[in-house]
DNA sequence: AGTTTACATTGTAATAACTTAATATCGTAT
DNA sequence: ATACGATATTAAGTTATTACAATGTAAACT
């Protein structure tokens, strides 16, 4: 019979990337960024009409698992996502009815 | 500017399977089924090496979320990803490094 | 009926996540 | 140096998850 080894380290940090997309308003800044490919903190807060401090608490959680990436720039901080993988999973789980 | 709605129903649908597929023995539970295309409860916990009552919790968080079936045979009861897009879902977080 | 195998449920306690509000920092220009 | 716009941090209260242990139910067999 087939054992697996629920220790490993990929596990856990692909366990932990899922988990962070499992939120309503960070699904939906992975997708204002898959179109924009590059938002700022003021752009994405008032695209989706919530309190600065909420949008950056969100992208500094997707940030820390390595979800999204920053770059600053001047007095604004752009954020984009690390991988296409993860736009394509946002996707698939999009798809299912 | 773009815009979300964040109060559809879909996108918490979306955020609530994501949600629930970002723990590493639920994930190994997808992984499993995606070799096997259905298992028992004993099946699953004897090749994760966890206590029963543990997979039965989480087979249960799954179907509630409609991320698995279940169908009953005897007493037996048989657990099976409800959509190939889950199994492409976790397939892509896996990939990302 | 009683036993065994297979699953499911319940209660509890510890931990983690989320929202909100307030405050702090950082970069630029005046 | 000060002020302003942009972003980040902190703290507090609430709610949600999780593991664990124990118990309960259901089907098949003797």
């Amino acid at each position: 019979m087939k054992t697996l080894n629920l220790n490993s380290e990929e596990l856990h940090t692909a366990a932990s990337m899922m988990k962070v997309l499992g939120h309503p308003i960070r699904i939906s800044i992975i997708e204002l960024l898959d179109d924009a490919s590059k938002m700022s903190v003021t752009e994405i807060f008032k695209a989706l009409k919530i309190e600065q401090a909420i949008a950056s608490h969100h992208l500094n959680t997707l940030k820390n698992k390595r979800v999204l990436t920053s770059e600053r720039v001047g007095k604004n901080t752009y954020y984009s996502v690390s991988s296409p993988n993860l736009i394509s999973a946002v996707n698939n789980v999009r798809a299912c009815k």
